[in-house]
RNA sequence: CGGGCUGUGGCUCAGUUUGGCUAGAGCGCUUGGUUUGGGACCAAGAGGUCGUGAGUUCGAAUCUCACCAGCCCGACCA
């Protein structure tokens, strides 16, 4: 039933793909780029879901639901966006038996459609700001898939918002970024950085492109999360105005921001290890797993008494199951709950019964096996989560601080970029062309200008201006 | 789309070089039994158009041609 997982050092991309077949989150589909997502890896999604939903609500936005077809000619509307995103697009052609007369565009993003009801929607200074988010599944065509970090289909969340102002489109959009960033740390146990896109990695259409980026295991970064501010582009493209205070047509300053199933290969690519999954406390489907260990005939209904009476217990403030296969040994369980993530497993035998006992043991190895009272288990179950929930995060804010390197002059920078693996942080002088050499010479690049910047020097591009800090790095 | 590799039970593969009897193994699965504190064991059983099509041949998983699919590397990307 489990195989072996390649080892991570060995190889990474294949270390990944076993993790996630074996640990039962996904699997491939028949139609090439495709995959299911299977209960286990459903079960996150669901807790990224909840968890974010509540705060998109609690910031005023409100869940509606617009179609998977676009007609083309909305694709084209705006300039920029229709030059970023017709290589990935998959068209419909044929309906009903005929041809249609305008071909379909499978959604790959939202902003066409709902940018035209937006138009209907919005009149008037009092119909702002309008805060839609969705839910939804988009098709972006991509040559090269990888299991939930890039698939041509996928299940994302987009926020759509339409402002009076630019500079509540700015505070919104930064808004979502701090969401998705606490979201990441608290939630995912990921330290992220929070940072502005180049004019050359911005979301086609946008002004300002706000990213989260997170590294992952292999060093290499992840884009976690993007929030646009999209200016009056599509107001205008799309034709939205409405009549302000003074009865004169304004079109409204808007943003869009989202997060994908992208963030569960973050969760694996950040925790995992030779094991299998780490899952943080707070998202994990099952917080904990209770194994009962029967030697003998004698002891088996006094066990699984125990474990079911603890389970009752437990189950009221906790995401937790009880293993009890009597046709698969203790070790396998141990070897199988490990391999799924689960953060700590709860192990019941005559032994501990006899001391009024059970024992603990952590996914993250803190501390070893652990005998634990049997009154306190409730508590100590909290106090273990709350201490792995935490730990995860320090653990990965460690693992970034130590892995980030900071440069002075251009030649370092590409020196370091190809011979360690990593961030590496300089003073940069925005410059397409000077990026692309970067990314010609080591493959890495510019993630984002850190948006909490400290200070400021010399670019390492142009010494005679002073540079934004930037990271650069090779990732996903 | 270019370069490399691979298609044989659910999975990993052997068999292909040198065509030959009924296509094998391990794992997994089913049933029964024994087991259970770090990946248990015994017994019986189910499961295969050998990627697809054509060709060569008395005979093709094996040789030839075409096609299809997948993986890795490059251009594209949440």
């Amino acid at each position: 039933m489990v195989e072996k997982i390649t080892p991570m050092s060995k190889d990474f991309n294949e270390w990944y793909t076993d993790i996630i077949q074996q640990a039962q989150l996904a699997d491939y589909s028949p139609v090439k780029g495709t995959m299911v997502i299977r209960p286990y890896g459903y079960s996150l999604w669901e807790g990224v879901q909840a968890y974010l939903d509540k705060k998109f609500k609690e910031t005023g936005h409100e869940n509606a639901y617009f179609p998977l077809f676009i007609p083309n000619s909305f694709i084209q509307k705006e300039a920029e966006h229709v030059e970023g995103f017709s290589p990935e697009l998959a068209t419909v052609t044929h309906a009903g038996g005929k041809e249609l007369e305008e071909p379909l565009v499978v959604r790959p993003t939202s902003e066409t459609i709902i940018n035209h009801m937006f138009a209907k929607w919005i009149k008037s200074h009092r119909d702002l700001p309008m805060l839609i988010n969705q839910w939804a599944n988009v098709v972006r065509w991509e040559m090269r898939t990888r299991l939930f970090l890039r698939t041509s289909e996928f299940l994302w969340q987009e926020g759509h918002t339409a402002h009076k102002t630019q500079e509540e489109a700015t505070s919104e959009a930064l808004q979502m970024l701090d969401i998705y960033a606490e979201f990441a740390e608290n939630a995912a146990g990921v330290s992220v950085v929070k940072g502005i896109k180049s004019a050359n990695e911005r979301f086609a259409g946008a002004t300002t492109t706000y990213s989260i980026e997170a590294m992952m295991k292999d060093k290499k970064a992840l884009q976690a999360g993007t929030s646009h501010e999209l200016g009056q582009n599509f107001s205008k493209a799309f034709e939205i105005q409405y009549s302000d205070e003074n009865n004169e047509l304004q079109h409204p300053f808007q943003t869009s921001w989202g997060v994908s199933t992208r963030l569960i290969g973050m969760i694996i690519m950040a925790h995992g290890d030779d094991k299998g999954l780490q899952l943080p406390p707070k998202l994990a489907p099952t917080q904990s797993v209770l194994i009962p260990i029967i030697p003998n005939e004698d002891s088996k209904s006094v066990v699984l008494e125990t474990v079911n009476k603890l389970h009752e217990e437990l189950r009221e403030s906790y995401r937790i199951k009880i293993d009890d296969r009597d046709n698969i040994s203790p070790g396998f369980k141990f070897n199988e709950w490990e391999l799924k993530g689960v953060p700590l497993r709860i192990e019941i035998g005559p032994k501990d019964i006899e001391k009024n006992s059970v024992v603990f043991s952590r996914r993250d190895g803190v501390d070893g096996k652990n005998s634990v009272s049997i009154n306190e288990v409730s508590q100590k179950l909290k106090d273990n989560l709350d201490d792995i929930q935490s730990n995860l995060l320090e653990t990965s804010k460690n693992f970034r601080k130590d892995n980030t390197i900071h440069v002075d002059s251009k030649a370092e920078l590409i020196d370091t970029l190809n011979s360690t693996p990593g961030f590496v942080t300089c003073y940069w002088d925005e410059n397409t062309s000077d990026e692309i050499e970067i990314k010609d010479l080591t493959k890495a690049t510019l993630r984002c200008y850190l948006l909490d910047n400290e200070g400021s020097a010399k670019a390492v591009n142009n010494e005679s201006v002073e540079g934004k800090k930037a990271i650069f790095s090779k990732a996903y």
